[in-house]
DNA sequence: TGTACATCAGTGAACGCGCGTTCACTGATGTAC
DNA sequence: TGTACATCAGTGAACGCGCGTTCACTGATGTAC
């Protein structure tokens, strides 16, 4: 690739990464073209060299920031059994300053919400979640120590639905009760889970 | 209230229930004034006489989608103990058939994803969620027996999130597989706060 | 009870605005010889 | 190494369309007397 090549894929990647956090805040119906190379430094004629359409750019923002938070993760939690890997992810996740922080936190709960009404971006996001969970249920070097498959799904299933309703709930009182008791009930959810597939009783099958 | 007034209550019952079923499956933004009046048999321009504006529809379908699904809960599920109240809940929310069916089906995400970007909508939805919430913690008929406020809170964000997650996969058997997790992992979390609170030998279970 | 006038729910065309997308153009970078 | 031409990333004005909202109008219902 020649100068021109790697300042084009430069300015790719400075575009997704504005729109990334654009479309964490306002989403994709939220941010306009315009908007979005705006805060790249850009104008708007410029953005169809780079994508075909504004769904495809949601498509490749989905993509994108959800690797990026899997490597995070797998990084952060590395060689940790199942059990405290999954507690820590949601302790950690369900935050007031995460919640508050939209713009530089997971990408989660925003990707998900697209995905339910923008077909074109729904089939990145499938992939993206599988990945994800695998990453939950696997961890990175802890090998022979997976998750249970309903531990990582589960706990991924509690965090966006969590993280959706506490910033429905704005920055309130009751907004915070909604962080700790989903925090809680996930705790108690990964302390069952662990018990059915730990206990002496229950290790019939290897 | 006369004739002329009545007609006009009535006509207003009409575009907010099309309207619900009109915003829970295509969002807010995926349904236009006109589509929601012409849904309800009418044309564009009555609509201002009955709302402020389409963002006062939003507010008021929230409102009145989220009332009537509590109380449709609460008959249902009158006088059990709080224990067999929630986990029957979430049996019944997580099926293929409730995912497939957004028109009919739970206003919960739907309103909360409108709440997250539609400040209009937000303070509907937190006031709507309390009360949703004191009806999982407390039921009807069944004094002296409500749930700790984590299994409640809890229990809404999973079926939240799993819906949304759920839905995003599309109907899948991934997608099945999500709903499938979340129960259980929902059931897990019901059992650990059932026991914690349940007795000090953690035992004791009529 | 009948008549004349007032009200008002609902109509449908028109307006204005924002936004996604297109396109002729510019100036810097790359290539041929 | 220099010169002439080709390419192409990015610009910014313009286009077209959809949608929320407005408004003059209609016909049925309500009211005064």
């Amino acid at each position: 690739m020649n100068q021109r090549g790697k300042q084009k894929a430069v300015t790719r990647r400075r575009i997704l990464d504005s729109a990334a956090r654009h479309l964490k805040t306002v989403g994709l119906t939220g941010a306009s073209v315009s908007d979005v190379m705006g805060t790249a430094g850009l104008t708007v004629g410029g953005f169809y060299a780079h994508f075909g359409s504004k769904e495809d750019l949601a498509g490749a923002v989905v993509r994108h920031t959800m690797t990026e938070r899997r490597l995070m993760f797998l990084e952060r939690f590395k060689g940790l059994e199942w059990g405290a890997r999954l507690r820590s992810a949601l302790r950690e996740y369900l935050t007031p300053a995460h919640r508050d922080d939209r713009a530089n936190g997971c990408p989660l709960s925003m990707a998900a919400i697209e995905a339910v009404h923008t077909p074109a971006t729904a089939s990145a996001f499938q992939e993206e979640f599988e990945r994800f969970s695998q990453a939950f249920e696997s961890g990175q070097g802890a090998i022979g120590d997976p998750a249970p498959r309903d531990a990582a799904i589960g706990t991924l299933a509690l965090m966006i639905g969590a993280m959706i309703l506490a910033r429905a709930a704005g920055q309130s009182a009751a907004s915070d009760e909604i962080l700790e008791a989903t925090n809680a009930y996930g705790q108690a959810a990964l302390e069952g889970l662990a018990r059915a597939q730990g206990s002496p009783q229950a290790t019939a099958k290897p």
